[in-house]
DNA sequence: AATGTTTGGTTAAACGTTTAACCGCCGTAG
DNA sequence: CTACGGCGGTTAAACGTTTAACCAAACATT
């Protein structure tokens, strides 16, 4: 690869001018100019960011750590972030946790190695790692004293509770995430506040964000009936949808079901699932540009954003009024 | 972040011993290691991989490239590469081209800036761009003049022939992928090949791989009466799926559907999908090797690895045999 | 005892940038 | 005519490593 030196070479002038032109750092004569950049072109010059980054300190690299990309939550997350941190001129390390928060906290080390500008962070740990050289954003998952961007977890809560009421049902099943992610725990909590006095909540089991249910959620669909049942993401309703099919059970027709997040999936499976959509692709675009902003001001104040999330009808949930009346 | 010269000061030796003893590079004695790595400890250091990789050359970092992560049959491989680039000490640059070639190239641009040392590319377009300044190996989809690891499309394509043809089935009908494509390419070929004189293909649609149909393909559905639709990959037979459900055509009751990739969905889906399966997790840790490989040594000849493919049964596809005897 | 040889450490150059400091020159103002 | 302030360019230092070259001391060999 050739260096500034070859293009300084040819075009006859010193390296430091053709650093000026490139970076526009400085005036530079048109004549100049414009043999530095036909230099540039004959040797096909290309930067060296490793150099420019030793030298300045910023290495134009941004780090994304996701628990696992094969939930299908993620992919649509990671693709709108990289999509966007390379409009804005940086590259992306993804680092896939494969939902080991050892792995995870690996990840962050090896970042730091790297140099990274800052990272956007999706984590299964519950907390932060202190002195961590770079700026960071959470994704999801409500984490105290860092910025981040988050779906209203509550609010989704309340409305599938809301939703449950307004279908007739009464007495309800929860597969709730892991209660260690306060996104898991909002909406638990988002829902059983506005259930109160309206909705009977049979039973609670806490499963992982996985297509694989544990066999206790399993026996649970056929010890204790339930009209509803509502779970802690699209991923693990599927994965309902099919334990259920195999057990014989019929959604909606035998028992309802409700999901969360509305990851592409939802309305490909049948019956399509009736779920709450979180603004996935907007919220990725959006933790890049918090991230920048933090990176350029290192001194303001955190905060998190919190984005709307909608009730989104499709089948998989069925009506207990009009089958009574 | 502490330098070399920060642990130099605290253990009081000079910084290239401590680069010794970090590296490994050189005999030092017990003492002064064990003040070295004590300072080590003391002033949380980290080793700063842009400075090492100025020097050495080497960045200890791969890309990968891919078309379009939201597609489920990526995730998968990204994941396997990533872990198994961790587990050797890489660190992984990803780009999401989104389908789009111009981007394509950009990125391999911005990895070559960025000094990875090898990439792993999943290309859209049909060639390798020359000069570039590291070694790729190319998955999935086979390319001239480039190391590569593929599955067997053709075999893929025979495979799906003959289990047709094993069915009872004679009229079929074709959902390729973008013949731009030689996996896609290949997998028409090899369906040709077996079909040869035991199916009739009465119509041939090329579509993207995508969840979405192009409307001639759903035109297709309906107007010319095939007992079997194969699919280039199980995405768009996923997509075909919906479409023939929303068509109020049932499967595989009255028209049967072959996927190919066997990507998670395909079981999850109903009716689960018959489909050909695709080693992706070996792939693509095969795929980081085989790029280490090269990066050890430059000059070994260019080769491909095809791995097997098998066949797995599921509901989507049905037998006339029986129905007819 | 004189002469290699090994052991354990240091010095300094180099990687490719960016950028502050410097400098010569030209045009302009006093 | 002198002084002065851009303008347009160069020189050189610095970023944090690695590593070849060097060196002193200890040790082994005759």
């Amino acid at each position: 690869m050739s260096t500034l030196k070859d293009v300084a070479r040819q075009a006859g002038v010193s390296i430091a001018t053709v650093s000026h032109v490139l970076n526009n750092s400085k005036a530079v004569s048109p004549g100049v100019r414009r043999r530095v950049l036909a230099a540039v072109k004959a040797v096909d010059y290309r930067r060296n960011r490793v150099a420019r980054s030793l030298r300045t300190g910023q290495s134009y690299t941004l780090g994304l750590i996701v628990p696992d990309l094969t939930n299908p939550f993620f992919p649509e997350l990671a693709q709108a972030v990289e999509n966007r941190a390379r409009a804005l001129g940086y590259a992306l390390l993804l680092i896939d946790a494969s939902s080991n928060p050892q792995t995870e906290l690996a990840g962050l080390q090896l970042l730091a190695e790297h140099g990274v500008d800052g990272v956007i962070w999706i984590p299964i740990s519950d907390q932060l790692p202190d002195d961590l050289p770079f700026p960071v954003v959470v994704v999801d998952r409500p984490l105290a004293n860092v910025d981040g961007v988050y779906a209203d977890h509550h609010q989704g809560g309340v409305l599938l509770a809301q939703y449950a009421h307004k279908l007739g049902h009464r007495r309800v099943g929860l597969l709730l995430g892991p209660q260690s992610l306060a996104s898991a725990r909002l909406r638990r909590e988002g829902f059983w506040q506005a259930a109160n006095g309206k909705l009977e909540i049979v039973w609670e089991q806490e499963v992982p964000f996985s297509l694989h249910l544990p066999t206790p959620a399993l026996e649970l669909f056929s010890s204790q009936a339930v009209s509803l049942i509502v779970s802690a993401s699209d991923v693990v309703a599927i994965a309902a949808l099919r334990a259920l099919d195999e057990a014989g059970i019929s959604v909606p027709e035998e028992v309802s079901l409700l999901g969360f997040d509305d990851i592409p999936w939802a309305s490909l499976v049948r019956p399509a699932l009736s779920t709450v959509r979180q603004p996935l692709a907007t919220m990725g675009e959006r933790a890049v540009a918090k991230l920048l902003e933090r990176i350029q001001n290192p001194e303001q104040v955190i905060s998190q954003e919190v984005f709307e999330v909608e009730l989104v009808e499709r089948h998989s949930a069925h009506s207990l009024k009009r089958s009574r009346s």
